[in-house]
DNA sequence: TTTTTATTGTGAAATATATAACTATTTTTG
DNA sequence: CAAAAATAGTTATATATTTCACAATAAAAA
């Protein structure tokens, strides 16, 4: 099994090799691919040849074999579906984000605990947390999006637990304990936003 | 300098040390801040003994003495300002997110293209793309948070940089050129829950 | 007061990740 | 056809990061 820093990468090649492949690109140089993502070209090979793509020896890739492999890889031979909790600004800004779609995901719905959320127009349907068992079951969901506010978190996150969802995406700023077998990915922007401060000099 | 790395285990142990505080904590042992963070003892007292942080020989750290250290190291006394470029979607649940605040940064304002976004109602003042430079100069901005579109991300990114602009956070899902000067963080959260997805075993 | 205990602080070891250097192979050129 | 050049594939090296192990020390207990 790949590495979670392997994997970014992974992915990452796979965005640029779309865009590159949009422009017209039949084979790619682990150089030219390299420089579109920003990894040099010997760990572009490593990482190919970790999963045994192979290349032709001066010929480079060819854009069609990476993506085919690495559609495999990433299970995108088929869509994925995914739901968001929480539907304040964050998860609404999720909700109608166009690039599910070319990453073969589909937002199937939303949830909240706020009634007055539930008859609004979203692009998705929005249930209470009652529906979420039946949701998740009905569009067999693995994965979701944790976009509640910090005080909520945990407790939602014990919900989506209990109804078997295995991997949750965290925008909350709070460590999540989850069982073993529960994989969580936190994102924190703040966070971001703030160590680029730091690092781009422009603190003291 | 702190490594890209240590930054962010940094600014969340600032942030569970407020929520430790919240909950009455004065003194804190290396081994509870890491459970409430998920990063080891060792690892913790490494950090703060890295930037010259001392704690009592059995008797932990104050929270009060890690929390103003950390608040220099971050340049937390005084306010940082940020602007937010593209009113689309992630743009805009970002400029409305309260924690900025909290986290003593304040977003001035938004940029966007589509003369349309400029009349309408946000919680900060949105000006077309021509106010960059004055905005910039006035609120003395930074670091900007770069919410556009793909297909727009470089030559906006271009915009900030001619503009002064040091840091940015890159929402979209590109590799920007920028001169070396200019730090770019790059947050994409379609990787981030295609790799959940990945390694949560749902794939294959 | 002496001993025990808990915790910090840190040097050494282990692990993970990335780069550099080299080999093998294919294509192109003379 | 032989030589040169370009690029994948791979091994070795370097760097970064984390964990381990333990010494130092302060507090608590005996």
């Amino acid at each position: 099994m790949a590495s979670f820093t392997q994997t970014k990468r992974l992915l990452r090649y796979r965005m640029g090799l779309i865009r590159l492949k949009k422009m017209g690109l039949e084979k790619v140089f682990s150089y030219t691919l390299g420089k579109e993502v920003g990894v040099s070209a010997e760990l572009v090979r490593k990482d190919f040849s970790a999963f045994g793509i192979k290349g032709h020896r001066r010929g480079g890739y060819e854009v069609d074999d990476l993506l085919s492999s690495l559609e495999k890889i990433f299970g995108k031979d088929r869509i994925q579906n995914v739901i968001v909790v929480g539907m304040g600004n964050m998860g609404r800004a999720l909700s109608m984000y166009k690039g599910f779609r070319e990453h073969n995901m589909n937002v199937v719905a939303g949830f909240d605990i706020d009634p007055a959320k539930l008859n609004k127009k979203f692009h998705i349907p929005v249930y209470s947390m009652e529906s979420l068992g039946e949701v998740i079951e009905a569009f067999n969901v693995s994965v979701a999006v944790l976009a509640v506010p910090e005080v909520a978190a945990q407790e939602t996150a014990n919900q989506l637990v209990s109804h078997g969802i295995s991997g949750i995406l965290n925008l909350a700023p709070v460590l999540l304990k989850t069982p073993d077998h529960v994989l969580v990915n936190n994102v924190n922007l703040m966070v971001e936003l703030e160590r680029l401060m730091y690092h781009s000099g422009v603190i003291q």
